[in-house]
DNA sequence: AAAAATATTGAACATTGTTCGATAATAAGT
DNA sequence: ACTTATTATCGAACAATGTTCAATATTTTT
């Protein structure tokens, strides 16, 4: 690889750093082309030629936020606690939870994000990767279930779940004590999975 | 009341109707003052004089929405349909499905809205009070449940439905067909009040 | 009719996303 | 090595938008 193509590596990691480090430290609604743009040591115009625009910028964070968020699933899905297999997902559902909480601003940039138009296809099969893992645990909960009324399942138990937990968390309408949110997952989890 | 408070009380009728009405022509992401001053005739700086500022207008538009959707939910819980307590649970969550889908801009504003800050309480009333609903609901299923545990496993349900119908039907993730979304919810309906 | 209170206007300011011609740095060609 | 072409960077400028405020018009009070 050429000096220039290594210096445009570089530099796109280092707006990609800054928006990542603002978005997580004050949320998606203080991201702004100047201060990434001051933070990452270059000028305005600069980062138009490593991101379309500000909307891209964003959502490149988002992928970012989303890998860590399939990481820390990732871990749970390794420790098997012995628990059985909707123990697990009672587990991944806690585990999400915790990520939303951990990393208010980050995960709530992932939904406060603009709904107007479709992701890119790219971006949707990050999503989709989630799914399929968990349509996967409830193949092991349901020998025989086909792939297809699987991930649909699998999809309808995140949404579910991101929507006890988005209520629960986000300061709209009041936080719900951990516990009684951790409660409250464990039930849904455990009905709608059987 | 005097002609003073008749033409104030006119003038912020206008005002929000014009708002409410590119929210739900063109979202809320196209809500900006310039427009609302045109399509109400009258100019920027008089906005201001009847609504802190453009969050408190966009604000207000949702709280007509959520009435309207309130409305829609009340239609559905009047007209028993013969089905039970729990039928009339998944017909309130087809109507939230069929407002969403129905109304997209509006109801979206309700979530796309700034996460950031907590809401007023006026309008966290205006939320509960469909929570309250739903609870009710809960005890006539489950004679004996506790005011306060019924109140969360609405506050459950909702945000379980809100979530399978916001990732079902907004774009960003490819809309799901209704009749599978129907299903869906229906599944989830059913287990979640058992 | 005069004075006080209130509402309206629209120009002006601040912030922000984005573009673009000028300039600098690098790569390719000879 | 020198020239030319390509590409990256800068930062001033533009457009859109939220918000303020002094000036003006309107309504109420005295």
């Amino acid at each position: 690889m050429g000096v220039r193509e290594e210096s445009n590596e570089r530099r796109r990691g280092d707006i990609l750093d800054a928006a990542e480090r603002i978005v997580s430290e004050k949320g998606i609604g203080h991201l702004n082309i100047r201060d990434v743009a001051r933070a990452s040591g270059c000028s305005t115009g600069t980062i138009y030629t490593h991101f379309a625009d500000l909307d891209a910028l964003a959502l490149h964070v988002n992928a970012r936020t989303l890998s860590r968020l399939a990481g820390a699933l990732d871990t749970i899905e390794r420790e098997d606690g012995g628990s059985g297999i909707a123990g697990q997902l009672c587990a991944m559902a806690y585990a999400y939870m915790d990520f939303a909480a951990g990393h208010y601003h980050a995960w709530s940039a992932l939904f406060e994000h603009r709904m107007s138009r479709p992701l890119p296809d790219w971006h949707r099969e990050d999503h989709f990767r989630l799914f399929r893992r968990i349509a996967g645990k409830l193949q092991m909960l349901h020998p025989g279930l086909p792939d297809e009324a699987a991930f649909l399942q699998a999809r309808t138990l995140y949404a579910a779940i991101h929507g006890i937990v988005s209520l629960g968390i986000a300061d709209r309408l009041g936080r719900l004590p951990d516990e009684t949110l951790r409660e409250q997952i464990r039930a849904v989890v455990l009905k709608l999975v059987s």
